[in-house]
DNA sequence: CTGAAAGCGCTTACAG
DNA sequence: CTGAAAGCGCTTACAG
């Protein structure tokens, strides 16, 4: 049975048939059955139709679009338009974590509601593939790219990006004046601290990561405030560095153990969870004998070790929204700002069993 | 200083100097600069100049086209060719798990090598967007869609892709005879039961889900014929069954311990988690005391527990690459099956050292 | 209030 | 071997 050859067609209709195979309607069969131009149905689709159409020939255009199942071609109004309704949407990872996808997932909705559509391209890190991925955005002429990374981090702009709209999203650009949403690291390790603090805590360890990145000088800040704004001094031997991964984890756990602190901030839940296993490994419990922060709040993760762990949210679902709306928003006001706009987003704690309440004197 | 306005412009040319802006230039000026036709150049450009062209003219062509920096406008090519260069990519979940970031991963490499661009819609399971997502893929003449989910199950295909080539990547739908490529998971239940059975474990418990998936049957059918190729009679008392999450691994941890097994096949990893959990929480040690193996090959957590996960791997990225190239596959031959053809991607064993290595005298 | 016409940037018969 | 012309499906001045 050859494809297009539906017993239906030959059919009387139901009242459930539906529309003509929506494809190969266009603005002309419209006018056609409406009886009118197609200008006039131009105007009708685009909501022009203000004080300029009679509301009786609107409705016959409404008719017959219906009754078509009329849908404007996409390619066409974007090769009149010299703009389509895409955004590039560059990330450099989406196989390893949920994050791109959490960051994705928010632009995407955000660019919906704007009628945008996402052009997407994972390039893995790699440059020849980002400048091929970017290419082929400007081919299908986007409006403009969000240009995304999986945690963050600085990054350069590709030279190619130069006269379309970019938004950073979960990165930054020290040597451009490109927009950026990134994560409010300091306030995340100042509320990570704080869960501790508020419960109690009073020697608290920080596992700062080995790796060079802003949540690495941010995190430590805010923790640091978090203690002074406590009047607790700080204190350099409370200071740890551990891969940012289970294995440094369990790596730094007798240090912290030694350290005499009742709990810690790990640099992310990765961590936490490699401390958990060294901590288990020595007939050690949580939070009775420890209590221990992540961050992250890591999909799949923490919510489910055990104990649960208390984390700090990274708001990559938001920084997918905001990224998109920085964007649409430079390109409706055309708006070129001379030096760099950079909006951080909360990173709200998430208070889960891992936390002991101590009932200390000094609170 | 506005936009477009570059100090450059008005310099004189140093060696590393940019092609004119990318942007506006047409197969017009290329014609212009070659001294030719508009035709000729596009002849040129599509590679459709054998036999047809003198050398001299290509040659001429060639040069204006890297001298202008031309680039074809997509959205003209898609419209006037009447199909676009896009494939549709449907998920239902990106920002939970890795795994549709996998399935991205794979498909955008294979969609890539063919010159073609990857469309993105996350549906979350809301049959509105997804309807949406559906109606704006169509309206940019997409060549076909995939049509993907985070986990393998059974599907019913959107009547809207009636007349678009569809392929289904990681489910199924009985009811419609469209391609769909998933994991094998009767030879992947098989290969977990066998890293135990040939590390020497003869009373090996398995662990479903409670939840209703292939992946609950399958991989049942695989344990039961590893075993019984193995020469081990199977025995109700070892099959047990518990929610798909770490909660579900410790939750059942004391029937398998009341079991007397030496070993366990776990539904996932996440389970095998939990299990991990309630394991040590008892004083237990793994492998030593048992034997542990999951199932997914979870990104961040399998290859970092402790001890590391045996697991089994589920082949997303494969099923990106293999689910573009049916697809395409069935756009260029136009082939029609009258029979929906099912493609099964093997899971691969990942052997680590949850698994204890037993002097078994049976073998 | 409405329609005829030009044009967006391409491709592809067709005629030379 | 090459170019003029029609047309893909739209939008948008422009003229009535």
């Amino acid at each position: 049975m050859a494809k297009g050859h539906h017993a239906d067609s030959s059919m009387g209709s139901s009242p459930m048939e539906r529309k003509p195979r929506s494809s190969i309607v266009t603005l002309k069969d419209v006018a056609a059955a409406a009886g009118t131009s197609v200008s006039t149905v131009s105007l009708v689709m685009n909501h022009k139709s203000e004080a300029r159409i009679s509301k009786e020939t609107v409705a016959k255009v409404l008719k017959a679009i219906d009754e078509l199942g009329y849908r404007p071609n996409s390619l066409a109004q974007g090769l009149v338009r010299g703009s389509s309704n895409f955004i590039g949407f560059v990330t450099d990872l989406i196989a390893t974590t949920p994050f791109a996808g959490q960051i994705i997932s928010g632009a995407q909705k955000e660019a919906w509601r704007h009628g945008c559509v996402l052009l997407i391209a994972n390039t893995e890190g790699n440059e020849q593939i980002e400048r091929y991925a970017i290419a082929k955005f400007l081919d299908h002429k986007v409006k403009g790219v969000i240009y995304s990374t999986w945690y963050h981090h600085e990054v350069s702009v590709p030279d190619e990006l130069e006269h379309t709209p970019t938004v950073l999203v979960n990165c930054s650009d020290p040597n451009s004046n490109v927009t950026s949403v990134i994560p409010d690291e300091r306030r995340g390790g100042m509320a990570a601290a704080q869960m501790l603090i508020n419960a109690g805590h009073r020697r608290i360890a920080f596992v700062n990561t080995t790796t060079d990145a802003p949540a690495r000088v941010g995190r430590r800040e805010g923790y640091l405030y978090a203690l002074h704004e406590a009047g607790i001094h700080e204190d350099n031997a409370l200071m740890f560095e551990a891969e940012p991964d289970q294995q440094g984890g369990k790596d730094i756990a007798p240090e912290i153990l030694r350290s005499g602190v009742t709990g810690v901030c790990c640099h992310n839940d990765r961590m936490a969870m490699g401390l958990y296993d060294a901590l288990r490994d020595r007939g050690l419990k949580i939070p009775e004998n420890m209590s221990v922060v992540g961050f992250d709040n890591q999909e799949v993760i923490a919510a489910n070790m055990s104990p649960p762990l208390s984390t700090v949210q990274l708001p990559h679902y938001e920084l997918g929204i905001q990224g998109v709306n920085l964007l649409l928003e430079e390109i409706d006001t055309r708006k070129h700002y001379a030096f760099s706009r950079t909006i951080s987003m909360d990173c709200p704690p998430v208070f889960r069993d891992s936390i002991r309440i101590v009932n200390s004197s000094l609170m």
